[in-house]
DNA sequence: TTATAAAATTGTAATCATTACAAACTTGAA
DNA sequence: TTCAAGTTTGTAATGATTACAATTTTATAA
């Protein structure tokens, strides 16, 4: 809480009920969750809270750069508080989203190559899709999503 | 014609009218085009043409392997007929989409290191946002999405 | 404390890309 | 010609996100 409070000071975030326990959720659950489970996971204990201040207290998070909002997932945008860079995996059958270390020389590229020069670039993005260890399968039985 | 019908069946898509015509769209302009832009440029050489065959027929395309998606823009899926490995830089002021090209070794990751290899990975997305050089501002004056 | 303005939250309605679905059409083999 | 499979079409449904105006909270000054 008191934690919490600090940390959306560090990055000049105005503390309220609704957004420490958005930031206090985020920091507890890196699963990378929706909206909807945000929302979810805390109404039960802000029974006032809307979802539409989830909406607007995440926007905030992301422009501050507290957070950051990942689109590996078509159907909604997702939410990390690991601000670090790293890549995301997904598993096309069980959706789940894996965290990835990216060895420093490939983000580096990024910043250095001459070829991006003219790009003032703020964000990079890894998004690796295919299928965990629990649900590969062979080339040939390609079904679902 | 002839040439976008034999690039068709090299991914094993059968041809058709709409089918031409959208891969040929997209082998023309490899600007990572929407599906309204699609539809647009196209309705009105093919009048019956319908969104939903835009939306089926690349789709299609997709999970043959012939296009691939892009989602570094929230608001709409873009299609790319260029399916060689390179990222992506979408300017966040006029919102171009430049292609980026990506070192091999950086791709290569992915594929060789050991980190990986319960993962069975599928597609790699490499995404970029920021200002392009026509569109460049000081880190002060933040405003736009 | 009280008054007042700014900031934050809330609920509802609108938006709009994508998907679902069933009917109509096309194709090609029997 | 017949028929089934494949393809296209139009319309309706879905659902995440945004817009917006009203309400509540917070901060500040009289
Ligand atoms: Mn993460
Ligand atoms: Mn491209
Ligand atoms: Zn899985
Ligand atoms: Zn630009």
């Amino acid at each position: 809480m008191e934690y919490t409070k600090e940390y959306l000071a560090e990055f000049g975030i105005k503390p309220s009920i609704q957004r420490i326990a958005v930031m206090k959720y985020l920091l507890n659950h890196k699963t990378h969750p929706n909206v909807d489970e945000i929302y979810m996971a805390l109404h039960s204990t802000i029974p006032t809270l809307s979802k539409t201040t989830i909406y607007n207290t995440l926007s905030l998070f992301v422009e501050s750069g507290a957070v950051s909002s990942i689109n590996i997932d078509k159907r909604n945008i997702r939410y990390d508080a690991d601000i670090k860079p790293h890549a995301h995996f997904r598993c096309k059958n069980c959706h789940i989203i894996i965290d990835l270390p990216v060895p420093n020389v490939c983000h580096e590229v990024f910043s250095i190559s001459d070829i991006y020069k003219d790009l003032q670039i703020q964000d990079v993005e890894i998004s690796l899709t295919g299928y965990c260890q629990h649900c590969q399968k062979d080339e040939l039985s390609e079904t679902e999503e």
